[in-house]
DNA sequence: CAAAAATTTGGATATATACCAAGTTTTGAA
DNA sequence: TTCAAAACTTGGTATATATCCAAATTTTTG
């Protein structure tokens, strides 16, 4: 099968600035350097770095010191998931009164604290939606998870 | 007019922790001692003392040492919208299939992070109820100020 | 009033972020 | 191809939050 598995996770693992991080890593697709990530976020390239080593230490990225950085399997997953967390969370506030742009501006303050498990209910019930406000929402992991129970 | 007004803040104010150490002062109301609040928030008295500390130079507590605190009128309201807040965001994601328990624990972990100008949009756009999960939802500082504007 | 209880203070640790300066590696232009 | 510039990493420092323990202080109480 396609469908890899990795062990559970509660989506409570990283800070929220690891997740920007790997947010933006994912977007860039590829190897990224350092550099460009320091431009994207907007610190110094020696926090980079230090960050960077933090999330290949913890099995997120593939890092090739001086070369750059690429999403693990694992990574890739993980990331995934902070995604459809953002897309979900978003869509969700937007149905209450707040324009998409301040949906996610909220939503990235706090949706480092927001679990799996929360996300999951979210998304169900609204009924896997495909898009979001900042972008379309893939249900992999999401259905996959519900098709086992 | 009884309306006290407060310099408008943000409602990122405050870390989640020190969100924690209000809500339990309100909860008690009147003086409360610092083993009252260690024993309430599983930490040490010194740990407390600190915290009270740093909430009463902020101007949320009257901190009279050995003898105890109690809110300060800004702390008061503040709380106030803390409780709101914590109650509102619970209200909402039991809409979306999580229970009432779930809600209350998971709006703890991110509440600090959500603003006051998100949690009025959803409140207003909710019809400003009056019953949440976890106690009833007052809108004092809410409806005023809607009425101006 | 003196011992016990409560509280505070001082010192230490841990995590998360971030900067600067200095050293290392890669790159690219002459 | 070589060596200077650019990119990257490391080491040191800093702030903010949160926590504990041990020691000192104040209050309470038997």
């Amino acid at each position: 099968m396609n469908e890899q598995s990795y062990p559970e996770f509660t989506g409570l693992e990283l800070s929220p600035r690891k997740v920007d991080y790997l947010k933006f890593i994912l977007e860039k697709e590829g190897t990224v350097k350092t550099t460009e990530i320091s431009s994207g976020l907007q610190v110094d390239p020696s926090t980079t770095s230090k960050t960077l080593n933090e999330l290949a230490s913890a099995g997120y990225l593939n890092h090739v010191p001086y070369r750059g950085v690429d999403l693990t399997e694992l990574g890739e997953a993980y990331t995934q998931f902070l995604v459809r967390r953002h897309r979900i969370l978003s869509l969700l506030l937007t149905h209450y009164g707040l324009s998409p742009e301040e949906a996610c501006d909220e939503v990235s303050r706090f949706e480092a604290f927001v679990s799996r498990e929360a996300v999951d209910k979210i998304c169900s019930s609204m009924g896997h939606p495909m898009f979001g406000v900042c972008g379309e929402i893939s249900h992999g992991k999401c259905l996959h998870e519900e098709n086992h129970h």
